[in-house]
DNA sequence: ATTGAGACTGAGACACAATCTCAATATAGC
DNA sequence: GCTATATTGAGATTGTGTCTCAGTCTCAAT
């Protein structure tokens, strides 16, 4: 069984940051926008509230390879993201592929995926 | 212009590993994989050597979500990873999907992609 | 074969993200 | 309010990767 959970304010403000916004952010990002909701909040507090709302199925990581990994709210349900290699800016894709399954020898189970995009924006192309 | 290469023996060392190999391996693997082909070979040379190779296109990294990243040659051509959510062992795939162009919004250009399913591997299920 | 410019090396210092420690604090059930 | 304990924040610590720099190696020119 899980451990007891209790209600604070640092945990509150993370979650109201990350549904308020519509890109995933950096931990420091985070912990920037919740100081303006809660007088204070240290940095470990942010990494352990990540990681308790990760477990319960509210946040979801965002890494890019090469980048820090970013998060964001999983209200927004599954889909995936596009990366910009010119200004780095990571955009949310609306739909998903078909036949991901195929890909894999027989006796796999396929649980998850990922995919990320890579290219030119439409102000970079 | 780029940078005038030269052979060296922990350069072709690090190669030589990583043709040998039939998965992606962390940089720790391969200096101990090379330190049997070159007397002696420093960390910091395994992950500048890395650099070099894959901007020189002969190795790709493959990176699982909130693991390090692992390094294989690209002489393996175009392909996907699966990786078991039990142990962690890291699976080539064979095939690619269609329509991955057809998820990004008109105006943006993709140039790569990478995909990654996780579940459980044959040895796990 | 010798030379020399500069690419390369390895050890250790350094930088950074993320985790751990622990005394102080806040929460929730009573 | 009181108590048990989950949570917090500052600082120490870890782990991964980069930087520095004096010494070495490579290779084209001689
Ligand atoms: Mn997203
Ligand atoms: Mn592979
Ligand atoms: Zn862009
Ligand atoms: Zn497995």
């Amino acid at each position: 069984m899980s451990i007891e959970r209790r209600t604070t304010k640092q945990k509150e403000a993370i979650k109201a940051v990350l549904s308020h916004q519509d890109g995933p952010l950096l931990p420091d990002e985070i912990q920037a926008l919740a100081l303006k909701i809660v007088p204070s909040i240290g940095i470990a507090t942010v990494y352990r509230t990540l990681k308790i709302l990760q477990d319960d199925n509210l946040v979801c990581s965002v890494e890019i390879p090469g980048q820090a990994p970013r998060y964001e709210s999983s209200d927004r349900g599954h889909h995936h993201h596009f990366h910009c290699q010119k200004c780095h800016s990571v955009f949310d894709l609306e739909k998903c592929v078909e036949g991901l399954k195929n890909l894999v020898p027989s006796g796999f189970r396929v649980i998850d995926h990922e995919i990320t995009l890579h290219g030119l924006c439409k102000a970079c192309d």
